[in-house]
DNA sequence: TATGAATGAGTCTTCATTCAT
DNA sequence: AATGAATGAAGACTCATTCAT
């Protein structure tokens, strides 16, 4: 009975990742709780959007962290990344779709320190040599972002089988971004 | 005056592709028209998305089409289809995304075919010897669209050029299944 | 093609009678015009309803007048009015309907003036000693208006046969009305 | 403050059996709710009308119940049935007109019992020679509804005192059913 | 604390009516 | 004269939120 906040965050990421538009009622029921509960657990809507946010931020920043990406070759900093990141895929594909929506509002001072650290990661991939310096930064973290959510979709229609995923990405973006030994 | 079926739906697409929530009122004085009027051409708001999703699948079919995916190599063929497609980014990210095109069970049939068709030209990849064959056509097929998303996204968001979507996309995809000639 | 507004007339009557909320565009479609032209033959609803009111009292005044309410005796002056008045009976009951509606507006001057002869025909039935007196005149046209219009209902739905119609509303309300012979 | 979903359906049906169109909002507000309210308690307007529907039905079913058409002779089952039925008049009204009762094909089951309850005694004074024969069990049961309604009607316009009702339509209707004794 | 009940605000939808052709 | 197109006004419906228990 008694449902934390932890789980209904969990359950509304989910509802909300897959549709923008879930209503309270629907977060409410699938969390087994309430609409009023829901109500007591966050303040409003917003709120409870905003505190998604804050955790989801939270985990990816944890993720970052145990990805320790500045140290070794940019290349295995890479696959760290992905590798701690793919498990919240579900969460960082609704943050930025999230960010997409918000176009009025002020972007979230924490995401946009992640979003410059996983530049970072990209820029000194160029520096060192090991990344196309005809992609730039700014797109490969999109790209990076536009994968992982992609990746977490496939997993979710049964198209690509979770344990492949990490594989799977890592593999598309690094053949891509690493340059290649051609000629 | 004479502001036509067409002409709506543009207005609409733009919109709603940007905003799944905008309202039948914002539609409708975005196409200089009453919301009466516009009552009068979609019977409804979910007649509208099912229109929209119609013209969608139908743009992108055409764009398929112009991409020819079965001349020449699969590499010259992905090339084309991702010129072809990214005019047509953020549509395809609405469809893939807010609407019902994956809801009630019933997909919508030309997706599904169209899904077939670019499966397929990664599927060609692979038996000609052109691509990865450690990266699934299924696969590659979502992360073609997540790729042409997150493109979207970031010349929205001013992080890439418009002129250079059509390049990042394709080297960053290519250069991962194109079978690197490395050692 | 050329529908002119007797067809309408019937036709919205007819509509009208079963559900007094037909809309403009059902009444014009079962006319076979648009619903443009409807309203160019009829300034608006509330015109649509008042001429088929004054048509309808208009038929029933004649009915009445072609029933010689005046001659003979009583008994055979009702069974000559409602002899008359039986092949209007959708209209009569479209028309009792409608004043029962129109509960703020006047009541139609026509209509009163029929009320009122049919009012005398009971008195005078009354006076003649023909009719029961304890049922009063002005019961007695209500149920007589309510006779025909369950008869008009009847034979709608199949219940009674047309042909039957005139005999089963006479001999019902005479055989009431009519002071009975017993003792 | 408790408004319960009979209240409401109550005044609901004190304002439909006057006006078929009156709004949510006159009904929830007649009520003493809000119109989100009266959603809450019934789904929709259609809902609104089953229920009410519904209700009038098995209040009507109750005066038949009560009547014990099965008890004595016709004449008196047919008074009793008169007297028990009246205080609905108004519901019975609104039941036979303006609502779905008689629409989309699916006419109400329980409304169909209790035609078939009430030509039943009809038939029964036929068979124990108390009732004219010429006049058939179906159409004296539509008689019935149609003297009902009109009383109700005659009441509601001070044409007839509510008191003097009842005698007036059984009267009416017993004088002319009763087999004359005449000759 | 948890929740059924209630609601204000806002959106969707329909209708009678008008207008331009 | 007839009609397809357009619309303001009004009603139906939904949602996030509050309240009383």
């Amino acid at each position: 009975m008694a449902v934390d906040r932890e789980q209904v965050l969990k359950e509304a990421a989910a509802l909300l990742t897959r549709r923008a538009t879930t209503s309270m009622d629907e977060i409410a029921r699938a969390a087994g709780i309430s609409r009023a509960t829901l109500h007591r657990h966050f303040a409003g809507r917003d709120a409870l959007i905003k505190a998604l946010e804050e955790q989801g931020i939270a985990q990816f920043a944890q993720a970052v962290d145990r990805a320790r990406l500045a140290e070794g070759d940019a290349v295995g900093a890479l696959r760290r990344l992905i590798g701690e990141t793919e498990p919240h895929a579900a969460m960082l594909a609704f943050l930025s779709t999230e960010n997409q929506l918000f176009e009025g509002g002020e972007i979230n001072a924490g995401w946009l320190e992640l979003d410059a650290r996983i530049s970072a990661l990209f820029r000194r991939g160029h520096e060192e040599g090991d990344f196309r310096i005809d992609l730039s930064p700014a797109w490969l973290t999109e790209a990076l972002y536009g994968l992982i959510g992609a990746g977490a979709w496939a997993v979710h229609e049964g198209r690509v089988a979770r344990n492949d995923l990490n594989h799977s990405i890592a593999e598309l973006l690094l053949g891509g971004i690493r340059r290649s030994m051609e000629k």
